[in-house]
Parts: structure tokens; C-alpha cells; sequence
DNA sequence: TGTTTGTCTGCACGAGTTGCAGATTACTGA
DNA sequence: TCAGTAATCTGCAACTCGTGCAGACAAACA
């Protein structure tokens, strides 16, 4: 994702107007590597800015995934998390806790793959499901808490 | 997945009762490769057993899933899906019309991998995004149809 | 500063799925 | 075969995540 002044331009040139909801949305995604959710980014957000509407991050980041400029991360299940990495890579979860972290793949191109036929412009998306050492040194059933941002 | 004979053992052998309902689930999912949501098994359900409850469908499947027998499937938003496959394999998804197929993937544990570290258990899953041909062909906008079950 | 046009907010709604309660039915043992 | 017990089914409400809509509001521009 560009920075906050860049966006702003990008938002502009496309004749989109530049709010001070959309300037803090940029800030808390701005090299937030955590794959927040809607919900969390809310929570910053009213933090900062009380009043702040729900419905006003949900648009903000449709506009951003429709620009390019994050990604829409669906990790089976849950709500959709953003990722204002752009590089080519993936993503592991800790199936207990909910953490998301960018995973970089080589050799993917490489893969021999059977059962392709009849599809076009196939782009792999792998997600890698395990636990956090975090999770899997505590004992006690974990408490599924979101550690996200 | 196993027989519909072998997951009456199973169900009953886990002090599970057997129904007409789960009978006709079990037949409706044995060799079925359409990744069926719980709403098409339903329709397909209630068209030999009128007055079956999606509800049911849903109980059956999420047994059958902690048994083991079948596996939830997530593509990425949408309905989720069940595969009675469970070799170890992965997915190819038409994001026009929503197909989705198996893919088999060799070498893929020999994947360069940076970012797993403090994970455990690491298991990856493939889905391939792309356009299933039959969409591609047809120049005008396609329905959307759920080429499902 | 006024006009235009996009944006924000709040709410209702929709899809997908689960919780719950009461009626029903499969199993078990006599 | 029959009654008792416990699992299951059904229908509905509720819940989560996300979107549509309308009116108030604010950014951009002349």
C-alpha cells in the first residue's frame, strides 16, 4: 500500500474526495502488518475519531481493494481481513487464536499440478493452517482471543 | 468419505442414532464432486424427502466434518461447501461462476518458505483462482450460476 | 461564498449459520 | 412386542458479517 499522501493523490485523481475518516484509515493501515479486520480497524478508529461509522470502513476498504492498493484476505471462515501488502505472497493462521501472518512462497511455479484443465489465469492463493508456538505452549484451552489490530 | 453403509457404523458405533435423514445425506454426498453448499443438498434433500429441515443438513454435515468423513470447504466468501474427498489435495475455483474442482499438487513440500517460523503444524492449502473455460467462452457477462450440487 | 457532488452516518435488510425448545423417533432391554 | 430413554428433527429466533438506502453533511471548485 502507498503511503497516506500518496493515496491521497490516488483517491483524488480518480475523483474521489479526501475525508478525515478516509486520512485515518489510511494511517492505521499504513504498515499495519497484523491483517486487521473491519471490526478492529472500527475500534482504532472510534479510538481516535469517536463517531466514526462502521459502514464508513467497510466502504473506505472496498475502495482500497478495488484500487489495488490492499488486499482482501479470506482465511476460511470469520470476518474478511485487509492487507495493505501488495508483494506475492501468502498467509499463515494460527487455527486456535486467529493470527494472520505474510508467508513468502518461492518455487509455487514449480508445482506439478493435476486437474487444471479447463480453467484460464490460474493464481494460486495458499494459506497455511496451524498454531502459534503462543498457543501451543499454553496449556489451558487458549481463549480464541483476535490477536489482531 | 466412506461408504454410506461404513458411516452408519461409524454413526452408530459412536453412540450416534441412524435416520432416514442422514441415510439420504450420506447417498446425496457418496462420490458427489460438486463441493455442494448446505442449500443445494438441501434442495437436492427435500426433492426425496419433502419436509427435511436445512437445519438437519447443516447438524449432518458439521458431524461428518469432526468425524473426519468429509471436509468444510472455503473458497473465499460465499456459503461454505463440503468435499467427501479426502485424499490430500487441494482446489481450483471459478471466481464468474463459482465451480469449484480438485486439483492434485505434487512438490509441494519441497516449497521455499520464509515466514513460518513460531508456527507449528503447518499444513498448507492451495486454491487456485482463475476462470473455468465455459465462463471464459461465453462473451457476455455470465449468470453467475452455481454450477453446484 | 455558493453550488455541486461525493461522503458519512444510522438503520434496515440479506445471506449464511447456529442456539434453543418442544415434538418425534431410534435404539435398548425386558 | 413394548415401554423407556436419549438422541434427533424441525421451526424459529438470533447472531455475525456485510451491504443498500436516504437524508444530513462536507469537500472541491468556480
Amino acid at each position: 500500500m502507498r503511503s497516506p499522501d500518496q493515496l491521497t493523490d490516488a483517491f483524488r485523481a480518480r475523483g474521489l474526495k479526501m475525508t478525515p475518516q478516509r486520512q485515518l484509515l489510511f494511517r492505521l493501515l499504513h504498515g499495519n502488518d497484523t491483517h486487521p479486520t473491519a471490526e478492529s480497524l472500527f475500534e482504532r478508529a472510534s479510538h481516535e475519531m469517536p463517531g466514526i461509522s462502521l459502514r464508513t470502513v467497510y466502504q473506505t476498504m472496498n475502495d482500497l481493494v478495488a484500487m489495488g492498493e490492499i488486499e482482501q484476505v479470506s482465511v476460511g471462515g470469520g470476518p474478511a481481513r485487509f492487507d495493505p501488502n501488495t508483494d506475492d505472497h501468502h498467509h499463515v493462521v494460527c487455527d486456535t487464536c486467529g493470527t494472520v501472518r505474510d508467508v513468502y512462497v518461492s518455487g509455487a511455479d514449480q508445482l506439478a499440478i493435476d486437474g487444471l484443465d479447463g480453467f484460464d489465469a490460474v493464481a494460486p492463493s495458499i494459506v497455511f493452517h496451524g498454531e502459534c508456538t503462543q498457543c501451543a505452549s499454553s496449556s489451558n484451552p487458549p481463549h480464541h482471543s483476535t490477536k489482531e489490530n
